[in-house]
DNA sequence: CTGTTAGCGCTTTCAG
DNA sequence: CTGAAAGCGCTAACAG
């Protein structure tokens, strides 16, 4: 009862409706120059029989697979799934479909998802880096093809290929600034791996700032960890057995900050009277935790929708445009945890 | 000087060894007898050639996709992501493709992704319903085609598509037996759209667990929406108008529950001495906020998985097997929030 | 072990 | 406005 039933094709309509399978494709589609009449017809019986078109045989004839694809690091954080979403909103608004991979933060498993993506013809390529990606090189081919490939946040510094992202030495540089006028002298960042342009802009940020504010930098005070709340919590205890305690904590991740400053608290440190606090992101979590959380709020949905505007642009309008950086805003978002009353 | 080059096809292979294309197909895949000497020849020139198979054509051949699609309502939900991680890692290393689209709980959406996911031959398909999807009719073409379809989460009523869950029964049975236990008489139960198995579940186990401890079952005490975290601070404001407050919360959702929390801690009630709380999901911010709130936890990333274990299972045995659900294990995560010390 | 041939389902000239 | 025919790139018989 379960046989897969045979798939009713453009042939199957057009030998129920006595014409050629060619009109039947015309009518199909919106084609100019199609009898008003046969075209209602064609719709009709293909409703009927249930007819669903093949893109895999339309694909191969067009040479186009109205397929975006996206390879981000992790699918399961905060902003991806935001930006995620994004993506999806647009790429289905447009009628294209979305394929998705994560490279795990792995540049092996990276260059194995651009090949997938390239065996199945995507039409346009969004990406956000894995944490080691320096080269991208497995990106190039694509560009060979003609295929537009598209940044976002964690961009390419390779100036071939655009990339979305918002002004982290800004924000970096505000959130440092807003703690030493606070009155912090000993600042910590807690960031991320310097080969990504992310983490590099913010710890440059913060150095900025120290520099504007006459702060000597200290490299002591820089940690360099993969972010993650277990991150966090090492962060935390490093800290604690520091001779000199910071008087201000700038963890590049909300996430990682939370679970940092819950472990000092819980070591009797008070936020914001001993040390002050600023995280990065806007999560969630920062308006929960006492006290909340200062942060940067930077959306990951509109990045996605903005990333995959650009990119379904570029596939309608080919023709060769200088790629250029978009910059998103942001916004210092101050909360009780850096906010020392005077 | 970027001109979309000529693709490189087997022919092209072909003609540089001086073979059939038909060889070069097969030396390209592992096929039985083929000559190993003519097969390195073959794998070297690709490599050369930067040859990449186009899987348009193969799969119009093969009548297979190797896509396996997935249907979500949201994607930047904390479960969800989870939930689509789990299966991505699935599926890539299935070496398949995924295709993933949202309804943004709209029927209608439903079954246009539906649609989009039938032409583009998907191999099979993954499921978690919109909130109002009662009926599954826009699946039936999938299995009238032979595709399986599964639901995860959000199943589907009809047995004729297996279903990976949580027994939502149980788990709301116990929620509220422990809140019982706590003292709890006068238990107010905020869930969502009764049409969805998960929320109606969740009121059954609910209504088991007052009858088996002899409490009244008072309608007035169950709310319905859309768990949001809006949804939340609506509920705390309507409960501040009841002229009997409720002694207890089981709101079915982590998010929700919070926001509602933290309205009502602000208008000074006490949590958990004048009202104890439980959410549902494991959500991180349930371990953030004070005091933790008692939850379900439910592992969205290993339902993913499982989900897609399952169905990678069925596309390699197509042979007829009964449709079944699969129960997953869930954990009452018993925390401050409806701990009354006695 | 390899070549020939046909065709998956669709689109698109080119003629009518 | 419609039909005939060719071909996108690949693979599975079927012969050799």
């Amino acid at each position: 009862m379960e046989k897969p039933e045979k798939e009713v094709t453009i042939y199957d309509i057009a030998k129920k409706l006595n014409i050629s399978a060619a009109t039947v494709s015309r009518g199909l589609k919106d084609r100019a120059g199609t009898n008003k009449d046969t075209k209602k017809r064609i719709l009709d019986a293909a409703l009927e029989m249930g007819y669903q078109s093949n893109s895999f045989a339309s694909n191969l004839r067009n040479k186009r697979s109205n397929i975006i694809g996206v390879i981000v690091p992790k699918l399961n954080s905060v902003f991806m799934s935001q930006a995620i979403a994004g993506i999806e909103q647009q790429v289905s608004e447009a009628n294209l479909t979305l394929i998705i991979s994560q490279s795990l933060e792995d540049v092996k498993k990276e260059v194995g998802c651009a090949e997938a993506m390239y065996s199945n013809r995507i039409d346009g390529l969004l990406v956000s880096l894995a944490y080691e990606s320096k080269d991208t090189a497995h990106f190039e081919s694509f560009t060979r093809r003609g295929t537009p490939v598209i940044f976002f946040d964690r961009i390419s510094e390779n100036r071939h290929f655009p990339g979305i992202h918002i002004d982290n030495f800004k924000a970096a540089y505000e959130v440092t600034t807003h703690l030493i006028q606070q009155g912090c002298k000993r600042i910590l960042q807690a960031t991320g791996n310097q080969l990504q342009n992310v983490y590099a802009d913010r710890l440059n940020g913060y150095k900025q700032a120290l520099a504007d504010n006459g702060i000597p930098y200290d490299p002591q005070l820089v940690m360099v960890t993969g972010l993650s709340p277990e991150d966090g919590i090492k962060i935390a205890e490093r800290i604690l057995l520091m001779k000199e305690l910071p008087d201000g904590i700038f963890a590049t991740n909300d996430q990682c900050a939370v679970s940092c400053m819950q472990v000092l608290q819980k070591a009797g440190l008070k936020i914001p009277e001993d040390i002050a606090f600023a995280g990065f992101n806007n999560d969630p979590l920062t308006s929960i935790i006492e006290p909340n959380l200062t942060t940067v709020n930077y959306k990951g949905y509109e990045m996605g929708q903005v990333a995959a505007k650009l990119l379904i642009e570029r596939l309608y309008t080919p023709e060769k445009r200088s790629p250029a950086n978009v910059l998103l805003g942001h916004e210092l978002v101050v909360r009780e945890s850096s906010l020392r009353k005077k």
